[in-house]
DNA sequence: CGGTAAATTGACCTGGGTCAATAAATGTGG
DNA sequence: CCACATTTATTGACCCAGGTCAATTTACCG
């Protein structure tokens, strides 16, 4: 059987076609492994290559001049990776592993084809893109409008969600897999204060740490504090192209 | 002749064919009036509609439980809107008018229509979201990353670019047409705070100001303060697939 | 077991927020 | 065209969330 971890992540919302599964499978033959804090492609870069995530975390970023960087997003298994580079001569962002990963290269000229014959599959490659979108559009508003004990307890949970849908189960206890500074790094804080939130959503009760694993204690008060939006539900693919 | 004002977002880049150029005409029939100020789709709402913005300044915010406000971008002539209530059952952001604006409506199926028979236009539609998604993530690392002055920087730049794409001609003296408060809620910063780097910004000869018009005096070193870079340079389009 | 990356914590500082008062600008009805 | 009402812009005085710096401690790794 043919896999593929675009076709994965929505696995559950629609069928796909045997056509279709095998244009996608197309797009994960060619695998590379990364290593822990390797680059992927360089803010502008471009090598004219895309990537699924097939294992791992990855996140992509951009650096300052004064060496500050914001981290943008975090990338989970299914995640197309490089749209940036599509689009414009120069990759707009940096994109890093963020543990050890394993990632799926193509050509863009089979992004093109894929267009070109599964009008679905398109359609469901612009979902990404919205989907993707709409988690920038969620850190946008926190880091513009929100403390930063929300910021901090938004990405918990956001890493908790993303990797649940990933892994296919939720557990409200998880390995975070992020240094204080790279939660810094995304939630626009230093990693001394990011430090300081987590000291104190532990006191308050609403989570619990171990050495790396984090515990959601108290799940309600946390997304509510957070103004947290869990985005993979919701989702409405009823305007599809029907499947070639 | 028929138009379309998303046609000519993309006419220095590429030809669209008369069938498509019909295709993306269908998208602009049905167009409708607003009022500055008027709320065009609503946080939560859903009624299964897209828009082309054809005429005017509109913009995407969502609103706090605090009543603070984030606005996440502003929306020129030929933009598309409401793509996150395609995606989603309900919209993630509200859309309002800036300034007077005249949209065209029209149904997602439409949407379905060009990505099954039109690749290309499939693809530009991809771009498109890209071009945006793109924008957050300039916007997101100004709010994480640079100072309030930097951010304030950015913005008059961003809309002097924004309004050059859509009117065809770029000058560096342009009405705002943005209250201080909306620039604010754009970059994360009180009205107040708005003000004072508006006023430095004026003192150290960067910007002059007469009344909502401004004149961008030195503007490389605006556009160095704000870590800014013009994103309606380096498109790449040439993994296209070809018209038809 | 030494060496480096990551986490913690305290002391202190500052960029940007808050509050409040005033002045300009813009709109509205008559 | 005027008088009044409502936004919007401006400025000062003061405050605090989050940054900076520096010192330890703890975890991880070859």
């Amino acid at each position: 059987m043919v896999t593929s971890c675009f076709a994965e992540r929505f696995g559950d919302f629609i069928e796909i076609t045997p056509t279709e599964r095998q244009a996608l499978a197309r797009l994960e033959e060619r695998t590379r492994s990364l290593k822990r804090g390797a680059v992927l492609i360089r803010e502008n870069d471009n090598q004219g290559e895309l990537f699924i995530l097939v294992s791992g975390t990855a996140m992509t970023y951009v650096l300052l001049d004064d060496g500050s960087r914001q981290i943008l997003r975090f990338l989970f298994p299914g995640d197309m990776i490089g749209f940036s580079s599509l689009v414009y001569v120069r990759s707009a962002e940096t994109i890093a592993a963020v543990s050890d990963c394993v990632v799926a290269a193509f050509d863009r000229q089979l992004l093109t084809k894929i267009i070109t014959d599964h009008p679905r599959l398109s359609a469901l490659v612009m979902t990404m893109n919205q989907l993707e979108r709409i988690a920038l559009l969620d850190r946008l508003v926190a880091l513009g409008r929100t403390s930063a004990k929300a910021r901090v307890a938004a990405i918990l949970l956001e890493i908790r969600d993303s990797r649940a849908v990933a892994d296919g189960w939720s557990a409200n206890s998880f390995l975070l897999g992020l240094t204080q500074e790279e939660i810094g790094d995304a939630t626009g804080l230093t990693a001394v204060h990011v430090n300081r939130m987590l000291r104190q959503l532990d006191e308050e009760g609403l989570i619990a740490r171990d050495n790396g694993r984090v515990t959601l204690v108290n799940e309600a008060a946390l997304t509510r504090l957070a103004n947290y939006t869990n985005r993979f539900n919701g989702i409405d693919l009823s305007w599809l192209p029907p499947g070639r």
